[in-house]
Order: structure tokens, then C-alpha cells, then sequence
DNA sequence: ATTTAGCACTCGCTCTTCAAGAGTGCTAAC
DNA sequence: GTTAGCACTCTTGAAGAGCGAGTGCTAAAT
């Protein structure tokens, strides 16, 4: 167990690093004003707090730097107080440009807000358009051999894709057919509509639809869906900022991890709701093995939905970062709620 | 005027560069096996080729390497004859994965096969979608306040936007509206709707609809397009690789410049059919100085609709990027008319 | 039993120096 | 008109010196 000074010298030193991205030494910390030891004993200490794994060094005489277990431990049990939260509510408040309209903007404004605010990068995953109820859904023919298919949620989201007719099909079947899905399957999840059919319309088929044997394949086409969660970004190069990147050979994975979406999916997908933190490695991947992410999730009627996350160095600045996203994604849940009263 | 053996160091000289990206010397010049000179005679040529503002020098007793000017005369002048540019075309057909089936995909694809051929930066600008002609309009409730309204394009894109109800609507006069609405705007182009609902239709409209006089703010709202091109994007960070962006303030601006919508758009925007270059400063922007980039643009019909464009340093390997940008515009073409057959 | 002063030692950084190498421009000879 | 020869310039990389920040250890002080 770490005594209380071991405590105290361990967040000192990683609130300068934190501060001054660069190695600690046991003078830097003796000088401050609430350190009453001299550096030869901060030395012992720091150097307990390296055998137990919490610090590093750069090389044998060098300063300490934080270990990724010391910034998790940091996190979870050094951070200050997140009383002084409501200081920075008033914020973000007042950065989005008037009033925001449809949850897309609201989604691009937030990643942009983030990103400014703390300077490194930001992403809003969006909600899964496919978990929204079917409002409504259309058929309509673009030529004698193609249409679109449109379904509208409940949130007011418009989910279209081409298709290809069947020869086979007659106009006033398809609009049975679009009759029979939109009595039947109103307020139904967009991901469950094919479960949902096969469960319970193909007796309904079958006695309202002539050709229901060949309607089967083209069911299927109006049914696939493929993921679409949609990816909203926030300096996006404002990693190359940030001193342990300014080295192209590290950013270069980072910027490239960036922009491969299932990854950045994986990453920033998170099925808690709250806040998660994830130091360096935690992240499991290569890239993202000198950052940190933190995913806050957003809700609606209180269901976790999606998350606003952002990315830094592993040395980010955990306090004001932590407090943002937290007013931030509220804010976010707030307008949301707001769109769909 | 440039004699011919002057134009043939200048071509020698920009080929090796754009190869090797270092400064090229008299004796690499003279050592070509099929050239009969001298390093001297060549270092006389040379310096007659700077004074003339092809050529610069990066220091006094460096090797040339080619100013914009250069690079401009070797496109318009020098480029060896694209008669190899059949050998390329086999190549970009086979590079799509199988049948892209919309128009999406294919933009997409495209970018990606253009950046992956050359390690270099590409652009799809998309069609604008209120170019094309309506097909057919629907507007659909999602609560007593919130409608989405949706347009239908002849190449089955689908507009869709939230608007809000007002009150004194009633639900008849809706559907009303909307069927005016598409047996006489049916074919027009969504960025033309506004004018010829105001030219046309306001005696339609006070004929069949109450409440003609507070339908006006309705309307604009509906009508209300904003700017819809898209861009898709190909090899993003390959600029981290080439050699001139070995640095990063160097990139930083120009990676800021590709994320930047409104810049990315003026950039690729091309009004002219076919391809066009521009090198450096051509660009007129800072940020693009040491670039050169590539519009070819795609038709339908015979239209211009879009361009795709390739961005890269300003030694980039215009010969082979040419050829290839070429057929993979003709290709695109050709897919994108094999849909609306 | 802690804490601290003192000291030798280690790295990393920066600056300088040096030599090698690749080029050039010019002059004089071919 | 062409080329050999040569002095000169500039970049690059390696080697070395000196400085500063830091450590670990020992022995003395509290």
C-alpha cells in the first residue's frame, strides 16, 4: 500500500508532467512551495514508486515520467475532485453557433466544440439508425427496372437504398406488399424487420401476395442492412501538435488509424453508459498504444444510443477533459431529448 | 525558343527528379547512355536553362531541380506521348471489386484505386444531387409538429430533410400540396424547384389550396437546398510519405487544407470537361504551393457532373498519373451510364 | 529510524570542428 | 563549339568537448 506522501509525490509528479511533457526530476518537485522534503528523499520515494511500476525513466539519469499502470492509477484514485464541474458547464453552452436543427449538426458541432477546446482529436458516434422504429417505408420506381426503397424512424431519419425489381413482380403486388409492411410493421426496429417477417407475415403473404415464392430474394435485398453508424470528427490533425507526435513515423499510424473506420468504430464503441477511460495499451492496438481515449455515451429516453469521445496522448489533461465531456455529452443527451419532445 | 538539345536535358532532367526527388548534377546528366556530351557542356546548358527560369538551384553549388515554370513546360511540352496509356486501362477495371451497384461505391472505390495506384492524395467530388430532376416527392409525419420530406431524384438519390409543420396545416391540404407538387414539377431539377413553383404554380395553388397565403414560409423551408456535393477521399495521409513532406510543419497545412470542405471543393471543382493540371502556385493557395493537382472530370449523358482529382507533390510521375486518371474517368463514366440504362 | 548533504557518475543535447563528396563556374586548351 | 582542369561552395555526417539535469549511494545529521 502506498503511504499518504507516496500519494501526494506520485500526483505532483504527474500533474507537471501532465503540464510540462517532460521528465520530473526530484528537484523540480522539492521546489514546490506544499514539499517541505528535500530531494534527496523525494529520490527514495521516487524510486520506490518506480519498483512498484507506477513511474519510468527515459534513460538512467533522467527525470521520471508517469507508466501507463501510473496514469491508470492516477485516474482512479489521484484526480481531484470534479466539484468545480459546474465552472465549465456555462461553457459549451454558449459555443454552439445558435440554435442547432437536426441531430446530424448537433453531432459535427460537438466533435468540433471538443476538439477546439482541448486540442486533441475528437469523434461522435452516431446512433445506430438501424435500432429506430419504421415510421414509414416507400417503394419508388426510378425505371421499369430499378426503385429506391425509403424508410423513415421515428427520429426523423430517412434510411434509402436502390433496388433491383424482379421482372416477375406486378405494380399492384409491390404496393400490397409496401400495404401489408407498413400496417403491420409501424414501430418496429429497423434491425428487426427481417426476424420480424419471417416470424409472423409469411401467413399474411400468402394469402394476400400472388407470387410470394419469388418474393423471397427480393425481401432479402430490401431488407439488408449494413451497418451505419456514422463517424463525426473533430480535429482530426490536431494530434500533430502534441509534443510525443512530433515525429512522423508516430503519427503516421495514428493519422492512419484515424481514418479506418471499422477500427475507429471498435475503438470508440462502447455498450457502458457514463464514462469510460482507456490508457494506452488498454486500447489494444498498436496504434493507439501512447494514447488515451475517453468515451462518454450520449442517451435518449435514457438508452445509451452512441458516445462523443476523445482521443489524446496518454499524457492528456485528465481533470479539465474528464468534466468537458461529461457537461458535454449531457448537453448533448439535453438537445437531443429536446428534438423528439 | 528552346533548342533541341536544351529541350531534351530539360525533359532528361525533370524524369530523373521526379524519379529520384534529389537535386540532378551535370555528370548524372552526361552519364545517360544516350548522351554524347560532356558534364561541362551540359553545366553550360544548365545554367542557360536557370537563367531562363526552368530550372533552380536549392544552393549555390547544387545540383538543379525544376521550378514550376519547368514542371508547367514539361506537361504542356514534354510529356512523352500517352500512345502507352492502352497498356493502364486493363488494370482500373480490374481493380474494382466486383459489381459496384451505386453510385457511391463507385465514387468511393475510384478514390481508393486512384491513391492506392499512385501513393498520392485523391478526390471524387460527387455529383450534385440538385442537379438532378425530380422524380418524385413525399412528405411524411413524424409527429404533430416534425414532418420529413423527401425528393427522389431520376437517378434515385434520395433529399431528405426535417421540417416543421405549421400549425394552420391541415392534412389534407398537405397531401394536396404535395400532389401539385409532383404532377407539375416531375422532371424539373431540384436547384430550379423554387423558381418554377414561384413562376408557375401560385395560381395553381390559390386555386386548390385554402390557405395559400401562409404556405409561402412553409415552402421555402421546404425548398430551402443547401450546397450537397460530396467528397470522397483516397489515400489521405499518403502525403506523410512523400519525401518534400518529410516534415511536419510542411504537412500539417496541407493535411489541415484536405479536411477543410469549402477549400477541397474550390480546389476540385472543375467546370471544364476533360483534365486539367495545376501546378503550385496555380492552385492559389498557400497550402498547396508545393502541389500540383489533377482534375479529370466524369459525365453522364454527356454532362459534366463531377471530377476526380488527384493531389500530389508538384515532381509527381504526371505520365503515368495522367494516363491513369484518364481511363479511370472514362471508366467511371462508363459505370455510372450503365446504371441509368 | 528518518532525513539530508555531498559526491561521483550517466545521459542527452548542443556546438564546434573536420573531412568527404557532390556540384558549380570559369578559364584555357582542343 | 566542346571539354579538361581546377578552385571554390555548400551539404552531410561523424567525432568530440562541455554543459546541465538528473540519479544512486554513502555517510553524517536530526
Amino acid at each position: 500500500m502506498l503511504t499518504e506522501r507516496q500519494l501526494f509525490i506520485l500526483r505532483v509528479l504527474i500533474d507537471d508532467y501532465i503540464k510540462h511533457v517532460e521528465p520530473v526530476g526530484s528537484r523540480t518537485i522539492s521546489k514546490r512551495e506544499d514539499i517541505t522534503y528535500s530531494p534527496a528523499t523525494i529520490r527514495n520515494e521516487l524510486a520506490d514508486l518506480e519498483d512498484l511500476g507506477f513511474l519510468e525513466k527515459t534513460h538512467t539519469s533522467s527525470g521520471r515520467i508517469p507508466s501507463e499502470k501510473g496514469y491508470r492509477f492516477y485516474v482512479d484514485h489521484l484526480l481531484p475532485s470534479l466539484s468545480m464541474k459546474e465552472r465549465e458547464i456555462g461553457h459549451s453552452e454558449l459555443l454552439f453557433t445558435e440554435k442547432v436543427q437536426e441531430a446530424e449538426a448537433l453531432f459535427d458541432q460537438s466533435a468540433k466544440i471538443l476538439s477546439d477546446l482541448t486540442n486533441y482529436t475528437s469523434v461522435v458516434l452516431g446512433p445506430n439508425a438501424l435500432d429506430m422504429k419504421l415510421k414509414h417505408m416507400q417503394i419508388i420506381p426510378i425505371s421499369s427496372q430499378v426503385a429506391v426503397a425509403i424508410f423513415v424512424t421515428n427520429t426523423g431519419h430517412v434510411e434509402n437504398r436502390q433496388i433491383v425489381l424482379p421482372d416477375t413482380i406486378e405494380p399492384s403486388e409491390l404496393e400490397k406488399l409496401v400495404n401489408i409492411l407498413n400496417e403491420r410493421l409501424a414501430g418496429v426496429r429497423l434491425i428487426e424487420l427481417n426476424t420480424r417477417i419471417q416470424k409472423e407475415l409469411s401467413a399474411v403473404f400468402k394469402k394476400h401476395l400472388k407470387d410470394y415464392q419469388n418474393m423471397g430474394v427480393f425481401l432479402d435485398q430490401l431488407l439488408l442492412w449494413s451497418k451505419k453508424e456514422k463517424l463525426f470528427y473533430g480535429g482530426k490533425t490536431n494530434m500533430l501538435s502534441q509534443p510525443e507526435f512530433r515525429d512522423l513515423d508516430k503519427v503516421r499510424p495514428l493519422l492512419d488509424f484515424l481514418e479506418t473506420r471499422d477500427l475507429m468504430e471498435k475503438l470508440v464503441s462502447s455498450t457502458e453508459k457514463g464514462l469510460t477511460i482507456r490508457i494506452g495499451t488498454e486500447n489494444e492496438h498498436e496504434a493507439m498504444k501512447n494514447c488515451s481515449v475517453i468515451n462518454a455515451s450520449y442517451t435518449m429516453h435514457g438508452k445509451h444510443i452512441g458516445t462523443i469521445s476523445l482521443i489524446g496522448p496518454t499524457r492528456m489533461e485528465y481533470q479539465k477533459v474528464i468534466s468537458l465531456l461529461d457537461s458535454l455529452s449531457k448537453e448533448m443527451t439535453n438537445r437531443l431529448n429536446d428534438f423528439s419532445n
